[in-house]
DNA sequence: AGAGAATACCTATGGAGATAGTTATTTTCG
DNA sequence: CGAAAATAACTATCTCCATAGGTATTCTCT
């Protein structure tokens, strides 16, 4: 339910295609609410349906073929809105980390641990990703963000870019506290094989 | 993918019936991998009809209705030991939270403040039913634990009780994470605004 | 004893999400 | 200049998950 919104606020930007979309979202919203392509596209012409958004056909390559860009509309801008003002509802973790960590007593100590190391080295690929993502937010020069600005009173500018940065903040402070957990990890590993 | 594998984990403990299982589930795994009873019936009847459980029949009540008692076969303890052996795979966080946050600037400043009060409550709440639960793991009176401890040999507790209650750290420790952030969120609303 | 509440057990259905493709066009490079 | 690689645009399918039911049995209270 939340991927719709994850497009709609994506595309306030600018008008983009289904492809620009499908790779800009892995740069920008997609850290924050993860979509393969295979969702996009057909999200896409829903909310088109819908009337959240337009679609113009723009011809592309030789014959007659076409690829679509879309645009958010009026409707789409006020669903979006509607949607963040809706009241929150409590949110259910399901991390499988959590269920192997529990009873990583019935894994092979040397399997443990070398799970363990993959997990350190995923949490940290992802720090780095979301923190080199945090500065360009910081500084303006993350491509979809200054896209969006360009269309809004400069005044506006600071407060916009603290929301976007406030929500890295968060995911890199859950990544760091997660990394942490993961090397707490390895040391019990240790002290108890 | 990893339900089944929660499913067997709180039947290593002793046989459950349907029901058993999916209020046990709540109060146990499921703080690890939360799932509705709508899916979790199916869920055992498949794992039975695979071979990783049995099902007996109990009667209940007068006509010839029964229940059906779920136990772990040698076969669901090989796949259960196997997933635990399994390399680690990226997982992909999708929590509506960071969506909203990053976009905070489309809500009404009030409306924005009223969802992370309900957020912050959530975080509190959850964050006392972890601690809770934690404890009893820690001092042995959880039941779904005592009840595994039963069938094993007493060198082992320390180990077991070390891994489970670690679980339960991680997640205190990315619910403590969240809470901060939230009340991150509400400072920096309130000097917006 | 009978009504209502709580407990026990389970199903139906539709939408969300993961995995794994396909086909066409443009770029690169030996 | 032709083959291989990269880019662009999508689709099909199957499983997972959420929402919302349903019925039978036992307990509780007046």
């Amino acid at each position: 339910m939340s991927l719709r919104y994850a497009l709609i606020a994506l595309l306030t930007g600018r008008p983009m295609t289904g492809y620009e979309v499908s790779k800009r979202f892995g740069a920008s919203v997609g850290h924050v609410w993860h979509a393969p392509d295979s969702q996009i596209y057909p999200e896409l012409r829903r909310l088109e349906s819908e009337g959240l958004l337009t679609g113009e056909d723009v011809p592309w390559g030789t014959k007659a073929r076409t690829k679509t860009r879309y645009a958010v509309t009026a409707a789409g801008e006020a669903a979006f809105r509607e949607w963040m003002n809706s009241p929150a509802s409590p949110h259910h973790s399901r991390d499988p980390a959590y269920l192997r960590a529990a009873y990583l007593d019935w894994a092979d100590p040397m399997k443990a641990r070398q799970y363990l190391l993959s997990q350190k080295q995923f949490h940290t690929e992802r720090l780095v990703v979301l923190e080199a993502t945090r500065a360009m937010l910081a500084d303006r020069t993350h491509p979809v963000l200054a896209a969006r600005l360009e269309s809004i009173d400069e005044a506006e500018h600071e407060r916009i870019i603290a929301f976007r940065t406030y929500a890295y903040d968060g995911m890199i402070a859950r990544e760091r506290a997660d990394l942490k957990w993961v090397e707490d990890g390895l040391r019990l590993l240790a002290a108890n094989d």
